[in-house]
DNA sequence: CGATTGACGTACG
DNA sequence: TCGTACGCCAATC
């Protein structure tokens, strides 16, 4: 049983864990956080494997750099990921997050390495 | 094995 | 300010 993800997949679903409760993140912010700036798209082709990961991934705090619930369609129910993000406190109106930018959470800032 | 797609983001016109 | 083009890399067709 060799591992099926590169370890890029596995660094990203760690980063999405460490996200707090109340909070999201962006997928650029950690395909940055990784060194893939430009990256971004494998971030949420990560998200996509995330379903099927263990223990289980936050995916609906990860967002786009607009605040967007741009994957609500991949959680089953249409409604799934803003249902999560407002049990969680956030305000979601529409399909965007609202105060978006306060609720932010920056690995390359919150895991910054002095 | 080659072409297309994708839960994004930045650059350019 | 808005729309289009490109890059990134893996998975799917």
């Amino acid at each position: 049983m060799a591992k099926m993800q590169s370890d890029f997949f596995r660094d990203v679903y760690e980063v999405v864990r460490l996200i707090p409760q109340g909070r999201v993140s962006s997928y650029g912010a950690i395909a940055r956080y990784l060194g893939s700036s430009r990256g971004s798209r494998m971030v949420g082709y990560a998200m996509n494997a995330a379903h099927h990961q263990i223990p289980y991934v936050p995916a609906h705090r990860v967002l786009n750099r607009n605040g967007m619930l741009t994957g609500k369609h991949h959680f089953g129910d249409t409604n799934a990921m803003q249902k999560l993000l407002e049990m969680e406190g956030i305000q979601v109106e529409g399909d965007v997050v609202v105060n978006f930018e306060s609720l932010f959470w920056d690995p390359t800032i919150e895991l910054k390495i002095d």
